[in-house]
DNA sequence: GAGTTTGAAACT
DNA sequence: CAGTTTCAAACTC
C-alpha cells in the first residue's frame, strides 16, 4: 500500500494527484480500516521508528463496534513485543514475540503432507503437519527455538498456548486467525491460527469449511519498533476466493535485549495457493519461510519469514483501481478491491494501517526504555483515505495507491515515468510482497485491501523507513566515522536517522517536497522528524519491505542488518539501481534548488558537491531550506513537467521556459531537456522548439542518426569482439594442446637471417656456375624448401621434447 | 579539464 | 512584478 501523507499529497504531481480513477468507498463499508492507538491524541507521533524499544504491544482493531476492542496490551516482559490486530467480527491477528533468536523457514502447502523445514544455521525447525485443506486453523508454535506450524483447531491452539504458559493475544479475523505468542527464550510457542472459514463473526472457525474465505492480509510487525504496521484485513463475508490471492505478510522485527541478543525479524507473508483460485478448489494457505539475515555473532538478527506466494496477476487488475480518497478525509482509510469483477463487489478489504502517524492522528507509539514494555493500543478511528490514481503518461498508465503518510510506516518509492521526481510511498510489507508476485500465473483479481500497482514496473519497491538512527548510519557521504555498517551476505544496510528534534520546523512539514518522507526520531513520540528523500531509500539499496529491529538504537551506533528479500520479482540490485547525475554544487550547500539533488527531494549521494548540507547530518539546515523554498514557492518541489491543459500535450512545463539565446534547442532549456516542446506559457525568445520547427526536426533527426550510429558502432564492436574471442578460442587448443608451439614461431630473426644467407649462397653458387636464370631460381627455391623443412623439423622436434618433459 | 554560455533560482 | 545577481549545468574548446 502506498502511503503519502495528506500534506505530501498536495505536493504530488498532477499524475499522482489525479483523482479521476478514484473510487471512493463509503467509510461505513470500510470495515474499520482505521487504526488508531489509544495514545493517538498525540499527533506528533512519529510515523515510523525503530526506536530502541524492547517491546511493544500493538492492538489494532478494525470494525470494532466500540472501543472495547481497543485495548492496551501489557507485556510482562521487556523484550516481548506484541501486536494484536482485530477486525470487527473478531478476525484478529495477534503476534507476540520474545527475544528468541529465530530463523524459520516453513511452507504450508495445500496438501495434507507434513512439511518440516529445519534451518541449517539456527536449527530452527518449522513443521507443518496434518494440514487439511479444510482445516480452518493451524498453529504455529515455537518452543526452544523451534517453530512448529501446525494446522489445528482453534481450541487446540488455545490449549497449546495455555500449555506454553503464555497467554496469547488472539485476534480473530473473519475467516482466519493469526495468533502468535512469544517465541523462544522461555519456550513459549507461537501460534498462527489461520482459519479459512467464513464463519460468522465471533464464531470460531471449524475445520472442514472448504469454501471459507482465505485469510486476509497480514502485516504484523513485532519488535522494538515503535510504529505499528499497517494491517490489511477484510471482513469475512466479503472475503472471496479472489481474496485468497492476497499476500499476507507478517513482519515481526523483534528486538532483543541490547546485551547480546540479536534482533528478530519476522516476515511472514501469506498467499493463497494459486489453485485456490478455482472456486472448486479449496484454498489452502502456503507459508514459505526463509532465513533472511545472519549477522555477526554479537548481534545475530534473524528473520523469520513466513510467506505465502502471492500469485496475483497484475495484468488482470489493469484498469482496476484501488480507490483511495486523497486528502479529503485524512483520517479514513478505505481500500476497495478493484480486481474483482463487479459481481463480486461484495469484496471488501479492511485496511488496518498500524503505521505510525507522521505528525498526525494515528497511533501513539510509545517508546520505552529497554526492559520497559510498551503498550500501544490502536483503534480504527483513524482510517486513512487511500486512493489509486493513474500516474505517468508514458508507457501506459500506472496506478498509485496513496494514503496519508501517517498510516504507513514503510516507504515505497514511486517513480513516475517521465518525471524526475521520485516519490515515497509508505508501504506495508504486504504491499511489497504482493508486488513481488506480479508475475504469478493467476488470477483475475487483486485482493482487497491490497495496494494495486499496475504498470510497467516503473513503480519501485521501497524500503521501510527505519528509525532516524538507523538511517544515519548509512548516510552515504556524510557518514560519520562512528557509523558502522556491517553486512553479511544476506544482510542489508539500514538507515540510521538522527534524533534531532525539529519541532520548530514541523509546521513546514505540511508541504514537504515529494519524495520526502518524514521519519520519526527515536526516543520519544514527539521528538522530531527526519526528512528522508525517497531516493535515499534506494541509495541505501533497501528494496525490501521488511522492517528490522535492532537491539540498541541509542546513539551507540548499533549495527543494523537487513535481510534481502527481492520484491516484485526484481533483485535488489535491479530495484535499487537508479542512475542519477551527481551534482557539483559548490556554493549552495546543496540546499537550494540550484542543486538537482535537493530539488528532487533527494539526498546527495556520490556527488561532487562541496560543503554539502543535503544530508542527514545537516537535517536541521536541510529542513529549514526546504521550508524556505516552500515559503518562496509552495510548488517548488512539484515536478515541472506535468499535464497540460485539455487538448494539449500530456506533458508540458508547468511554468514554461524563459530561454533567450538557446532557441530552446539545447539542454539549457528545461522544455527541451525534458524532451517536450515549448508551450504557450513559455516566455522564450526565438523558440525553435515547436512541432513544425525545421531546426528541431533536423536536430531530432541528427540525434536519431547519432543514436543509430552509436548503436551500430556498439554492435560492430560487440561483433568484432566476439569474433576475436572466437578466433582465440580456436587457436588456443592448438597452442595449448600438447604444450607445443606452431612451426612459425621458430622463424626467429636469426633463423630468418640464416635462411636468407642460405638463399643468397645458393644464388651465388648458381651465378658462379653460370646457370641459366631459370635454373638459378630453381636452385634458390629448392634451398628455400630445405630451409622450411629444417624449420618445421626443428619445431616438431622441439614439440616432442617439450611433450616428453611434460610427461 | 578549463573556460564560456545559458537560464533557472535567488535576491533586491 | 521586474531587474539583477547568483548559481550550477550545459556547452565549447
Amino acid at each position: 500500500m502506498d502511503v503519502v501523507s495528506p500534506e505530501l499529497n498536495s505536493l504530488l504531481p498532477d499524475e499522482i494527484m489525479d483523482t479521476e480513477a478514484i473510487e471512493d468507498v463509503p467509510h461505513s463499508e470500510s470495515d474499520g480500516t482505521a487504526v488508531q492507538s489509544q495514545a493517538s491524541q498525540d499527533t506528533s507521533v512519529p510515523m515510523e521508528t525503530d526506536a530502541p524499544m524492547q517491546s511493544e504491544n500493538l492492538s489494532i482493531c478494525s470494525k470494532v463496534p466500540s472501543i472495547e476492542h481497543t485495548q492496551t496490551l501489557t507485556s510482562s516482559k521487556a523484550a516481548d513485543s506484541m501486536l494484536t490486530i482485530s477486525s470487527g467480527n473478531e478476525p484478529s491477528v495477534s503476534v507476540s514475540t520474545s527475544s528468541t533468536l529465530l530463523s524459520l523457514k516453513s511452507t504450508l502447502s495445500t496438501s495434507t503432507a507434513t512439511t518440516k523445514t529445519t534451518d541449517s544455521v539456527t536449527g530452527t525447525t518449522v513443521s507443518t503437519g496434518g494440514l487439511q485443506k479444510h482445516a480452518t486453523q493451524f498453529a504455529f508454535s515455537a518452543a526452544n527455538h523451534q517453530i512448529i506450524l501446525n494446522k489445528v483447531a482453534s481450541s487446540q491452539a488455545t490449549e497449546a498456548v495455555k500449555s506454553a504458559g503464555t497467554p496469547p493475544q488472539i485476534i480473530k479475523q473473519e475467516g482466519q486467525k493469526l495468533l502468535v505468542t512469544a517465541i523462544g527464550k522461555s519456550g513459549q510457542p507461537i501460534f498462527f491460527q489461520l482459519p479459512h472459514t467464513g464463519s460468522k463473526p465471533g464464531v470460531s472457525q471449524t475445520a472442514g469449511n472448504t469454501k471459507s474465505p482465505t485469510p486476509q492480509f497480514k502485516v504484523v510487525t513485532i519488535g522494538e519498533r515503535t510504529e505499528l504496521k499497517p494491517v490489511m484485513a477484510s471482513s469475512g463475508n466479503q472475503v472471496t476466493t479472489l481474496q485468497a490471492q492476497q499476500l499476507k505478510t507478517v513482519q515481526i522485527p523483534k528486538k532483543t535485549p541490547a546485551s547480546s541478543a540479536a534482533p528478530i525479524k519476522f516476515i511472514i507473508t501469506k498467499t493463497v495457493n494459486s489453485k485456490g483460485l478455482s472456486p472448486q478448489m479449496p484454498v489452502s494457505p502456503v507459508i514459505q519461510g526463509r532465513v533472511l539475515t545472519q549477522s555477526s555473532p554479537v548481534m545475530t538478527p534473524k528473520t523469520i519469514t513466513l510467506s505465502e506466494p502471492h500469485n496475483t496477476n497484475m495484468q488482470s487488475i489493469s484498469g482496476k483501481k484501488i480507490a483511495i480518497s486523497p486528502l479529503k478525509t485524512p483520517s479514513k482509510v478505505t481500500v476497495v478491491s478493484v480486481a474483482s469483477p463487479p459481481s463480486s463487489a461484495s469484496q471488501k478489504s479492511v485496511a488496518l494501517p498500524v503505521g505510525v502517524a507522521l505528525g498526525q492522528q494515528i497511533l501513539a507509539v510509545q517508546q520505552s526504555t529497554p526492559g520497559s514494555p510498551i503498550k500501544v493500543a490502536t483503534s480504527q478511528t483513524t482510517a486513512q483515505n487511500i486512493k489509486s490514481v493513474p500516474v505517468g503518461g508514458v508507457g501506459g498508465s500506472q496506478y498509485k495507491t496513496i494514503i496519508p503518510l501517517s498510516t504507513q510506516p514503510n516507504v515505497q518509492q514511486i517513480q513516475v515515468p517521465g518525471n524526475r521526481f521520485h516519490y515515497v510511498r509508505l508501504v506495508t510489507a504486504t504491499t511489497a510482497s504482493s508486488t513481488g508476485q506480479l508475475s504469478g500465473p493467476n488470477t483475475s483479481s487483486v485482493q482487497t485491501g491490497k495496494p494495486v500497482m499496475v504498470g510497467t514496473g516503473a513503480v519501485r519497491m521501497s524500503v521501510p523507513v527505519v528509525s532516524a538512527q538507523a538511517i544515519k548510519q548509512v548516510v552515504p557521504k556524510p557518514l560519520p566515522s562512528a557509523a558502522q555498517v556491517v553486512t553479511t551476505a544476506q544482510t542489508q544496510q539500514r538507515l540510521i536517522m538522527p534524533a534531532t528534534p525539529l519541532p520548530q520546523i514541523q509546521p513546514g512539514f505540511t508541504s514537504l517536497p515529494p519524495g520526502t518522507v518524514l521519519a520519526p526520531a527515536p526516543g520519544g513520540s514527539s521528538v522530531g522528524y527526519t526528512v528522508v528523500p525517497a531516493q535515499y531509500v534506494t541509495q541505501l539499496q533497501q528494496p525490501f519491505a521488511t522492517l528490522a529491529s535492532s537491539s540498541s538504537f541509542p546513539a551507540s551506533g548499533a549495527i543494523q542488518t537487513q535481510a534481502k528479500l527481492p520484491l516484485n520479482g526484481v533483485s535488489a540490485a535491479e530495484t535499487t539501481s537508479r542512475p542519477r547525475k551527481p551534482c557539483n554544487c559548490t556554493k549552495s550547500q546543496c540546499l537550494k534548488l540550484y542543486c538537482d539533488c535537493f530539488a528532487n527531494g533527494e539526498f546527495c549521494n556520490n556527488c561532487n558537491c562541496n560543503n554539502c548540507f543535503n544530508n542527514l547530518e545537516h537535517e536541521t539546515e536541510r529542513l529549514k531550506a526546504i521550508k524556505t523554498c516552500l515559503d518562496r514557492n509552495p510548488e517548488a518541489f512539484k515536478p515541472k513537467i506535468g499535464k497540460g491543459k485539455e487538448g494539449e500535450s500530456d506533458r508540458r512545463h508547468s511554468k514554461g521556459c524563459n530561454c533567450k539565446r538557446s532557441g530552446c534547442l539545447k539542454n539549457y532549456c528545461e522544455c527541451y531537456e525534458a524532451k517536450i516542446m515549448c508551450s504557450s506559457i513559455c516566455k522564450c525568445i526565438g523558440c525553435k522548439n515547436f512541432e513544425e520547427s525545421p531546426e528541431r526536426k533536423t536536430l531530432m533527426h541528427l540525434a536519431d542518426a547519432a543514436e543509430v550510429r552509436v548503436q551500430q558502432q556498439t554492435a560492430a564492436k560487440t561483433k568484432l569482439s566476439s569474433q576475436i574471442s572466437d578466433l582465440l578460442m580456436r587457436t588456443m587448443p592448438v597452442v595449448s594442446s600438447g604444450g607445443g608451439r606452431l612451426p612459425f614461431t621458430f622463424v626467429t630473426k636469426e633463423v630468418l637471417e640464416a635462411t636468407c644467407e642460405c638463399l643468397l649462397e645458393q644464388a651465388k653458387k648458381a651465378e658462379q656456375s653460370r646457370q641459366p636464370q631459370a635454373e638459378a631460381e630453381r636452385m634458390i627455391l629448392e634451398e628455400f624448401g630445405h630451409c622450411l623443412m629444417s624449420i618445421i623439423s626443428s619445431a616438431g622436434k622441439a614439440k616432442a621434447d617439450c611433450a616428453s618433459i611434460n610427461c
